[in-house]
DNA sequence: TTTGATTTTGAGCAGTTGTTCAAGTTAAAA
DNA sequence: TTTTAACTTGAACAACTGCTCAAAATCAAA
């Protein structure tokens, strides 16, 4: 039996990613897809079913990406909080112009999806949850190891956290003011860094 | 010469920038506003040109919506800062039930535009702007009315209001926790209004 | 070498897209 | 009443959409 595959699913979710999180959901072609991720039709649909199929695959990459990132500057940086404060620098600032799009693809996810893909919306909310709930743990570990203070709520402020980045890299996209987003970016660190 | 508008052109714009907001610039279809506007298409493409035309209109008038419910919550209030306040709960939560989306209208733009659409994005950009600006120069009163310390700076000020804005709006889309979101505009408020 | 299940191919379908334009309608001016 | 110029209409176009499926290619097992 031939089922050896002749190309790399992790490869070609990994190109479609890219190609999603640059031009959205309804701004990418089904054609534009086969191009980027050099399969035709038939194949892209035997392996994903449709279009939607293709493209919660292309969140699930880009949320394992991000989180492998955020592990990686907390090992770099050996501290929960400034390893933190590095991924939001880098994620923010640094990768900008390596990255298809100023702007977080699950941002763009909610912001472009409505009723009429119910299930990509909830697999991008669904996504970003598990995102504040990793910065929870980060917190919490920052708090045991007495980088956060301990009457902090490493709940709340992962919230906090989850509003500022998002805030942060959406405005850059509307202004492209790199300096005072570093200097908001360096503001928050302060605030929680600080005993407070 | 018969040059009487059969049709309210502030109306029209106001009914497309309404179903643009819902659905953004490429999930609107032509077909969906010529149905929404009650014009066949050569009317439409008469009066804007195309839809991008008929999209930059409803920009503007999303827009001028916006600072106009400002202007309304300062007045209300009495005060620069609790006006802004109160505005900002308006727009975030208050006022979300009623509106076609959780989301900005002009982060939706920025979030889904791209190089294929230069002119909408740049006007997007322009109109978040203006947006600060108008934050700007009510913090600017706040201060000359003693609401906001003396030390602080209304302009830097601005771009911190408009990312905790932008952030808070996306995140409930993402969340739908209302508390958090309520507990997080009352902290912002709570530091700006302390001497600091 | 032959077999046969699995995978790949790409022409093509049916529906939708943004837009045009000739024909029809309107109402003020002559 | 007739003229005239602006406005409205909606059928139609060419391009594009997501997707299907019969035919061809592939390769491990017999």
């Amino acid at each position: 039996m031939a089922n050896v595959a002749k190309y790399d699913r992790a490869d070609v979710i990994k190109k479609a990613m890219l190609l999603f999180w640059e031009k959205g959901f309804n701004g990418t072609s089904t054609r534009d897809l086969q191009q980027a991720v050099d399969l035709r039709p038939g194949s892209i649909y035997s392996a994903f079913g449709s279009k939607e199929g293709l493209f919660k695959e292309a969140l699930r990459c880009y949320s394992a990406n991000t989180y492998a990132l955020l592990q990686e500057k907390i090992q770099q940086q050996g501290s929960p909080l400034s390893g933190l404060q590095a991924f939001i620098h880098c994620v923010v600032v640094s990768n900008r112009s390596s990255a298809p799009s100023d702007m977080c693809m699950l941002v763009k996810a909610v912001a472009e999806l409505t009723d009429s893909n119910p299930e990509l919306l909830q697999e991008s909310q669904i996504l970003m949850k598990k995102g504040e709930l990793s910065f929870t743990r980060v917190l919490q570990e920052a708090q045991s190891q007495g980088e956060l203070s301990s009457n902090a709520d490493p709940q709340s402020l992962a919230k906090y956290i989850q509003v500022q980045l998002i805030g942060l890299r959406t405005y850059l996209r509307t202004s492209n003011d790199v300096v005072a987003v570093e200097q908001l970016i360096e503001n928050t660190f302060q605030m929680l860094k600080a005993p407070h």
